[in-house]
DNA sequence: ACTTTGCGATTGACACGTCAATTCCCGGGG
DNA sequence: CCCCGGGAATTGACGTGTCAATCGCAAAGT
Protein backbone atom coordinates (compact mmCIF):
# COMPACT_ATOMS: atom_id res chain seq x y z
CA UNK A 1 0.00 0.00 0.00
CA UNK A 2 2.82 2.02 0.75
CA UNK A 3 4.33 2.14 -2.94
CA UNK A 4 4.46 -0.33 -6.59
CA UNK A 5 4.71 2.94 -8.61
CA UNK A 6 7.98 2.91 -10.19
CA UNK A 7 8.85 5.72 -12.42
CA UNK A 8 7.71 8.41 -10.43
CA UNK A 9 10.10 9.91 -8.26
CA UNK A 10 7.88 11.63 -6.33
CA UNK A 11 5.85 8.03 -5.17
CA UNK A 12 9.04 6.38 -3.37
CA UNK A 13 9.51 6.56 0.61
CA UNK A 14 12.53 5.01 0.69
CA UNK A 15 15.74 5.22 -1.63
CA UNK A 16 16.33 2.17 -3.73
CA UNK A 17 19.05 -0.17 -2.98
CA UNK A 18 21.31 1.43 -5.82
CA UNK A 19 20.46 5.03 -4.54
CA UNK A 20 22.10 3.84 -1.60
CA UNK A 21 24.90 1.95 -2.58
CA UNK A 22 25.52 5.68 -4.58
CA UNK A 23 25.15 7.38 -1.34
CA UNK A 24 27.38 5.75 1.03
CA UNK A 25 29.70 5.48 -1.63
CA UNK A 26 29.47 9.39 -1.62
CA UNK A 27 29.37 10.53 1.28
CA UNK A 28 32.17 8.35 2.77
CA UNK A 29 34.41 9.41 -0.29
CA UNK A 30 33.99 13.01 0.41
CA UNK A 31 34.46 12.14 4.07
CA UNK A 32 37.48 10.10 3.43
CA UNK A 33 38.57 13.07 0.69
CA UNK A 34 38.43 15.63 3.28
CA UNK A 35 40.29 13.98 5.81
CA UNK A 36 43.14 13.17 3.46
CA UNK A 37 43.31 16.60 2.82
CA UNK A 38 43.41 17.82 6.44
CA UNK A 39 46.49 15.46 6.87
CA UNK A 40 48.35 16.59 4.07
CA UNK A 41 47.63 19.97 4.84
CA UNK A 42 49.14 18.79 8.83
CA UNK A 43 52.05 17.43 7.33
CA UNK A 44 52.78 19.91 5.09
CA UNK A 45 52.54 22.87 7.25
CA UNK A 46 51.45 21.93 10.98
CA UNK A 47 47.79 23.80 10.19
CA UNK A 48 44.14 22.50 9.99
CA UNK A 49 41.93 23.89 7.22
CA UNK A 50 39.97 25.58 10.37
CA UNK A 51 43.70 27.51 10.78
CA UNK A 52 43.36 27.75 6.90
CA UNK A 53 40.63 29.31 6.55
CA UNK A 54 41.11 31.45 9.18
CA UNK A 55 44.58 32.60 7.67
CA UNK A 56 43.43 32.90 4.68
CA UNK A 57 40.38 35.35 5.43
CA UNK A 58 42.61 37.38 7.37
CA UNK A 59 45.65 37.29 5.07
CA UNK A 60 43.12 38.88 2.30
CA UNK A 61 41.64 41.87 4.76
CA UNK A 62 42.83 45.18 4.59
CA UNK A 63 45.46 45.66 8.08
CA UNK A 64 45.22 41.59 8.14
CA UNK A 65 43.02 42.09 10.44
CA UNK A 66 38.81 41.58 10.95
CA UNK A 67 36.88 42.18 14.14
CA UNK A 68 36.06 38.70 14.92
CA UNK A 69 31.74 38.54 13.97
CA UNK A 70 32.88 39.66 10.87
CA UNK A 71 35.09 37.00 10.46
CA UNK A 72 33.04 34.31 11.52
CA UNK A 73 30.33 35.88 8.63
CA UNK A 74 33.00 35.58 6.00
CA UNK A 75 33.92 31.78 6.37
CA UNK A 76 30.54 31.07 7.55
CA UNK A 77 31.26 29.87 11.47
CA UNK A 78 29.64 30.16 14.29
CA UNK A 79 30.95 32.76 16.51
CA UNK A 80 31.68 29.64 19.50
CA UNK A 81 33.82 27.73 16.94
CA UNK A 82 35.46 30.72 16.18
CA UNK A 83 36.13 31.99 19.58
CA UNK A 84 37.67 28.36 20.16
CA UNK A 85 39.34 27.91 17.53
CA UNK A 86 40.87 31.92 17.71
CA UNK A 87 41.89 31.03 21.62
CA UNK A 88 44.11 28.10 20.15
CA UNK A 89 45.92 29.75 17.29
CA UNK A 90 46.51 32.75 19.87
CA UNK A 91 48.31 29.95 22.03
CA UNK A 92 50.42 29.05 18.96
CA UNK A 93 51.15 32.51 18.04
CA UNK A 94 49.47 32.70 14.61
CA UNK A 95 47.36 35.77 15.35
CA UNK A 96 46.39 38.12 18.36
CA UNK A 97 42.98 39.59 19.83
CA UNK A 98 42.84 43.35 20.82
CA UNK A 99 39.98 45.20 21.88
CA UNK A 100 38.38 46.82 19.22
CA UNK A 101 38.33 51.21 19.47
CA UNK A 102 35.45 51.50 16.95
CA UNK A 103 32.88 48.49 18.62
CA UNK A 104 31.76 48.44 22.03
CA UNK A 105 32.55 45.28 23.00
CA UNK A 106 34.30 44.14 19.80
CA UNK A 107 37.33 41.92 19.53
CA UNK A 108 39.88 42.64 16.44
CA UNK A 109 41.74 39.83 15.12
CA UNK A 110 44.97 40.61 13.66
CA UNK A 111 47.66 38.02 11.73
CA UNK A 112 51.23 37.80 13.35
CA UNK A 113 54.22 37.51 11.30
CA UNK A 114 54.26 34.05 12.12
CA UNK A 115 50.83 33.70 10.86
CA UNK A 116 51.57 35.47 7.77
CA UNK A 117 54.12 33.30 7.21
CA UNK A 118 52.48 29.82 7.79
CA UNK A 119 49.93 31.17 5.75
CA UNK A 120 52.31 31.61 2.80
CA UNK A 121 53.72 28.20 3.34
CA UNK A 122 50.78 26.39 3.22
CA UNK A 123 49.22 27.86 0.52
CA UNK A 124 50.83 26.20 -2.45
CA UNK A 125 51.46 22.90 -1.10
CA UNK A 126 47.68 23.01 0.02
CA UNK A 127 46.71 23.92 -3.02
CA UNK A 128 48.85 21.47 -5.33
CA UNK A 129 47.08 18.88 -3.07
CA UNK A 130 44.01 19.98 -3.94
CA UNK A 131 45.24 19.39 -7.34
CA UNK A 132 46.22 16.06 -6.88
CA UNK A 133 43.48 14.87 -4.86
CA UNK A 134 40.10 16.16 -6.97
CA UNK A 135 41.36 17.51 -9.82
CA UNK A 136 43.76 15.20 -10.89
CA UNK A 137 41.03 12.37 -9.89
CA UNK A 138 38.21 13.28 -12.51
CA UNK A 139 38.04 13.69 -15.82
CA UNK A 140 37.05 17.51 -16.55
CA UNK A 141 33.55 16.68 -17.65
CA UNK A 142 33.42 14.94 -14.17
CA UNK A 143 34.92 18.27 -12.53
CA UNK A 144 32.00 19.97 -14.16
CA UNK A 145 29.54 17.70 -13.28
CA UNK A 146 30.49 17.50 -9.56
CA UNK A 147 30.20 21.37 -9.67
CA UNK A 148 26.54 21.12 -10.56
CA UNK A 149 26.21 18.06 -8.30
CA UNK A 150 27.64 20.55 -5.45
CA UNK A 151 25.17 23.21 -6.92
CA UNK A 152 22.22 21.25 -6.59
CA UNK A 153 22.45 19.61 -3.52
CA UNK A 154 23.42 22.87 -1.83
CA UNK A 155 20.02 24.48 -3.40
CA UNK A 156 18.10 21.78 -2.27
CA UNK A 157 19.27 22.10 1.42
CA UNK A 158 19.14 25.89 1.31
CA UNK A 159 15.45 25.13 0.24
CA UNK A 160 14.91 22.33 2.87
CA UNK A 161 16.28 24.75 5.59
CA UNK A 162 14.43 27.74 5.10
CA UNK A 163 11.13 25.76 5.80
CA UNK A 164 12.03 23.25 8.24
CA UNK A 165 15.23 23.67 9.30
CA UNK A 166 17.17 24.23 12.79
CA UNK A 167 17.16 27.58 14.38
CA UNK A 168 19.31 30.58 12.75
CA UNK A 169 21.38 30.01 9.90
CA UNK A 170 23.85 32.88 9.22
CA UNK B 1 37.32 29.82 -20.10
CA UNK B 2 39.79 31.64 -17.76
CA UNK B 3 42.54 29.38 -18.75
CA UNK B 4 45.16 29.69 -21.77
CA UNK B 5 46.87 26.19 -22.15
CA UNK B 6 43.65 23.96 -22.13
CA UNK B 7 44.89 20.48 -23.35
CA UNK B 8 47.59 19.32 -21.44
CA UNK B 9 46.28 18.30 -17.76
CA UNK B 10 49.51 16.75 -16.22
CA UNK B 11 51.54 20.47 -16.79
CA UNK B 12 50.08 22.15 -14.27
CA UNK B 13 50.63 22.30 -10.37
CA UNK B 14 48.11 24.39 -9.40
CA UNK B 15 44.15 23.94 -10.00
CA UNK B 16 42.58 26.80 -12.07
CA UNK B 17 40.29 29.23 -10.81
CA UNK B 18 37.29 27.57 -11.88
CA UNK B 19 38.14 24.13 -10.55
CA UNK B 20 39.29 25.78 -7.29
CA UNK B 21 35.74 27.39 -7.28
CA UNK B 22 34.22 24.05 -7.95
CA UNK B 23 36.44 22.24 -5.23
CA UNK B 24 35.40 24.47 -2.33
CA UNK B 25 31.89 24.30 -3.53
CA UNK B 26 31.85 20.43 -3.31
CA UNK B 27 33.43 19.85 -0.40
CA UNK B 28 31.82 22.20 1.77
CA UNK B 29 28.40 21.15 0.39
CA UNK B 30 29.10 17.55 1.26
CA UNK B 31 30.32 18.69 4.68
CA UNK B 32 27.06 20.91 4.81
CA UNK B 33 24.82 17.76 3.76
CA UNK B 34 27.17 15.41 6.38
CA UNK B 35 25.86 17.73 9.01
CA UNK B 36 22.26 18.22 8.02
CA UNK B 37 21.79 14.55 7.73
CA UNK B 38 23.92 14.13 11.10
CA UNK B 39 21.31 16.75 13.07
CA UNK B 40 18.03 15.03 11.27
CA UNK B 41 18.88 11.65 12.36
CA UNK B 42 20.17 13.21 16.10
CA UNK B 43 16.78 14.50 16.31
CA UNK B 44 14.84 11.86 15.04
CA UNK B 45 16.01 9.48 17.21
CA UNK B 46 18.68 10.49 19.01
CA UNK B 47 21.42 9.38 17.68
CA UNK B 48 24.74 10.06 16.01
CA UNK B 49 25.91 8.72 12.14
CA UNK B 50 28.62 6.48 14.50
CA UNK B 51 25.93 5.05 16.71
CA UNK B 52 24.13 4.19 13.58
CA UNK B 53 27.16 2.63 11.59
CA UNK B 54 27.41 0.64 15.16
CA UNK B 55 23.99 -0.57 15.68
CA UNK B 56 23.41 -1.44 11.81
CA UNK B 57 26.57 -3.49 11.95
CA UNK B 58 25.35 -5.53 15.30
CA UNK B 59 22.26 -5.44 14.05
CA UNK B 60 23.25 -7.58 10.86
CA UNK B 61 25.40 -9.79 12.45
CA UNK B 62 24.37 -13.55 14.06
CA UNK B 63 23.41 -12.41 17.62
CA UNK B 64 23.50 -9.36 17.15
CA UNK B 65 27.09 -9.66 18.51
CA UNK B 66 30.57 -9.12 17.00
CA UNK B 67 34.57 -9.35 18.27
CA UNK B 68 35.21 -5.06 18.12
CA UNK B 69 38.00 -5.84 16.02
CA UNK B 70 35.79 -7.32 13.44
CA UNK B 71 33.58 -4.88 13.85
CA UNK B 72 36.14 -2.29 13.17
CA UNK B 73 37.49 -3.76 10.12
CA UNK B 74 33.52 -4.21 9.03
CA UNK B 75 32.71 -0.62 9.58
CA UNK B 76 36.10 0.99 8.93
CA UNK B 77 36.69 2.47 11.68
CA UNK B 78 40.10 2.56 13.98
CA UNK B 79 40.00 0.45 17.00
CA UNK B 80 40.56 3.36 19.63
CA UNK B 81 37.76 5.31 17.88
CA UNK B 82 35.93 2.37 18.20
CA UNK B 83 36.22 1.44 21.71
CA UNK B 84 35.93 5.34 22.71
CA UNK B 85 32.55 5.48 21.05
CA UNK B 86 31.72 1.82 22.73
CA UNK B 87 32.10 2.98 25.80
CA UNK B 88 29.81 5.71 25.28
CA UNK B 89 26.71 3.97 23.46
CA UNK B 90 27.30 1.82 26.93
CA UNK B 91 27.20 4.15 28.77
CA UNK B 92 23.80 5.16 27.30
CA UNK B 93 22.50 1.79 27.62
CA UNK B 94 22.51 0.79 23.89
CA UNK B 95 25.21 -2.31 23.80
CA UNK B 96 27.02 -4.35 26.62
CA UNK B 97 30.46 -5.52 26.34
CA UNK B 98 31.77 -8.77 27.55
CA UNK B 99 34.82 -10.98 27.45
CA UNK B 100 34.85 -13.36 24.47
CA UNK B 101 35.44 -16.81 25.32
CA UNK B 102 37.23 -17.89 22.27
CA UNK B 103 39.57 -15.29 21.92
CA UNK B 104 42.40 -14.72 24.65
CA UNK B 105 42.10 -10.76 24.79
CA UNK B 106 39.26 -10.60 22.86
CA UNK B 107 35.83 -8.89 23.68
CA UNK B 108 32.50 -9.29 22.22
CA UNK B 109 30.18 -6.33 21.57
CA UNK B 110 26.32 -6.96 22.12
CA UNK B 111 23.19 -5.68 21.26
CA UNK B 112 20.88 -4.24 24.13
CA UNK B 113 17.33 -5.21 23.77
CA UNK B 114 17.43 -0.71 24.11
CA UNK B 115 19.84 -0.75 21.34
CA UNK B 116 18.16 -2.66 19.37
CA UNK B 117 14.94 -0.61 19.78
CA UNK B 118 16.91 2.15 18.92
CA UNK B 119 18.04 1.22 15.60
CA UNK B 120 14.79 -0.07 14.57
CA UNK B 121 12.95 3.11 15.31
CA UNK B 122 15.89 4.65 13.30
CA UNK B 123 15.76 3.15 10.38
CA UNK B 124 13.05 4.42 8.53
CA UNK B 125 13.62 8.07 9.47
CA UNK B 126 16.99 7.95 8.36
CA UNK B 127 16.60 6.51 5.16
CA UNK B 128 13.59 9.05 4.31
CA UNK B 129 16.53 12.08 5.43
CA UNK B 130 18.80 10.36 2.83
CA UNK B 131 16.31 10.39 0.32
CA UNK B 132 15.40 13.93 0.66
CA UNK B 133 18.54 15.49 1.19
CA UNK B 134 20.64 13.43 -1.80
CA UNK B 135 18.43 11.50 -4.00
CA UNK B 136 15.62 14.03 -4.06
CA UNK B 137 17.93 16.96 -5.27
CA UNK B 138 19.65 15.41 -8.24
CA UNK B 139 17.67 14.07 -11.51
CA UNK B 140 18.56 10.19 -12.01
CA UNK B 141 21.52 11.08 -14.51
CA UNK B 142 23.19 13.11 -11.72
CA UNK B 143 22.52 10.33 -8.86
CA UNK B 144 24.25 7.99 -11.36
CA UNK B 145 27.56 10.62 -12.30
CA UNK B 146 28.04 11.18 -8.36
CA UNK B 147 28.24 7.25 -8.14
CA UNK B 148 31.05 7.80 -10.89
CA UNK B 149 32.72 10.90 -8.93
CA UNK B 150 32.76 9.04 -5.47
CA UNK B 151 34.17 6.01 -7.46
CA UNK B 152 37.06 7.80 -9.38
CA UNK B 153 37.49 10.06 -6.01
CA UNK B 154 38.08 6.72 -4.02
CA UNK B 155 40.16 5.01 -6.44
CA UNK B 156 42.64 7.77 -7.01
CA UNK B 157 42.72 8.05 -3.09
CA UNK B 158 43.47 4.63 -3.04
CA UNK B 159 46.29 4.53 -5.42
CA UNK B 160 47.86 7.54 -3.94
CA UNK B 161 47.33 6.58 -0.53
CA UNK B 162 48.99 3.04 -1.40
CA UNK B 163 52.16 4.75 -2.59
CA UNK B 164 52.85 7.95 -0.12
CA UNK B 165 49.99 7.26 2.24
CA UNK B 166 50.94 7.58 6.19
CA UNK B 167 54.36 8.85 7.51
CA UNK B 168 55.85 5.48 9.44
CA UNK B 169 58.69 7.35 10.72
CA UNK B 170 60.36 11.14 10.92
C1' DA C 1 19.56 57.28 38.20
C1' DC C 2 18.58 52.44 38.10
C1' DT C 3 17.06 48.77 35.82
C1' DT C 4 16.34 46.35 31.48
C1' DT C 5 17.41 44.81 27.11
C1' DG C 6 20.31 43.69 23.40
C1' DC C 7 24.45 42.43 21.28
C1' DG C 8 29.35 40.96 20.92
C1' DA C 9 32.20 37.69 22.59
C1' DT C 10 33.66 34.18 25.70
C1' DT C 11 33.17 30.16 28.58
C1' DG C 12 31.98 25.45 30.22
C1' DA C 13 30.23 21.00 29.56
C1' DC C 14 30.21 17.53 26.69
C1' DA C 15 30.58 14.52 22.16
C1' DC C 16 33.79 13.04 18.90
C1' DG C 17 38.47 11.77 16.58
C1' DT C 18 43.49 10.86 16.45
C1' DC C 19 47.85 9.65 18.15
C1' DA C 20 50.77 7.77 21.40
C1' DA C 21 51.17 5.12 25.34
C1' DT C 22 49.68 1.41 28.22
C1' DT C 23 47.51 -2.92 29.95
C1' DC C 24 46.58 -7.73 29.67
C1' DC C 25 47.63 -11.98 28.32
C1' DC C 26 49.71 -15.17 25.45
C1' DG C 27 53.35 -18.22 23.60
C1' DG C 28 58.27 -18.82 22.81
C1' DG C 29 63.47 -18.78 23.87
C1' DG C 30 67.34 -18.44 27.48
C1' DC D 1 61.39 -20.37 35.65
C1' DC D 2 61.74 -15.73 33.91
C1' DC D 3 61.81 -12.53 30.51
C1' DC D 4 60.40 -10.86 26.07
C1' DG D 5 57.92 -9.85 22.00
C1' DG D 6 53.42 -9.33 20.01
C1' DG D 7 48.49 -8.98 19.33
C1' DA D 8 43.84 -7.20 21.35
C1' DA D 9 41.86 -3.66 23.54
C1' DT D 10 41.81 0.34 26.46
C1' DT D 11 43.32 4.74 28.15
C1' DG D 12 44.97 9.63 28.29
C1' DA D 13 46.05 13.88 26.27
C1' DC D 14 44.61 17.00 23.28
C1' DG D 15 42.39 19.33 19.07
C1' DT D 16 38.00 20.16 17.42
C1' DG D 17 32.76 21.15 17.22
C1' DT D 18 28.07 22.17 19.34
C1' DC D 19 24.87 23.90 22.57
C1' DA D 20 23.57 26.45 26.34
C1' DA D 21 24.92 29.74 29.71
C1' DT D 22 27.38 33.75 30.90
C1' DC D 23 29.86 38.20 30.96
C1' DG D 24 30.57 43.23 29.74
C1' DC D 25 28.83 47.15 28.36
C1' DA D 26 26.07 50.71 25.87
C1' DA D 27 21.63 52.41 24.63
C1' DA D 28 16.69 52.52 26.12
C1' DG D 29 12.70 52.58 29.40
C1' DT D 30 10.54 54.04 33.42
Amino acid sequence: MTEATPGRRGGRQLPTADELRIWRDFIETTAALSSRLESRLQSDSSLSTGDYAVLLALSEAEGQAMRSSELAAHIGWERSRLSHHLGRMERRGLLRRRECATVPRGAEVLLTTAGAEAFKGATFPHLRTIRELFVDALTPDQVVAAGEIAAALRAHLDVLGSSQAIPDSE
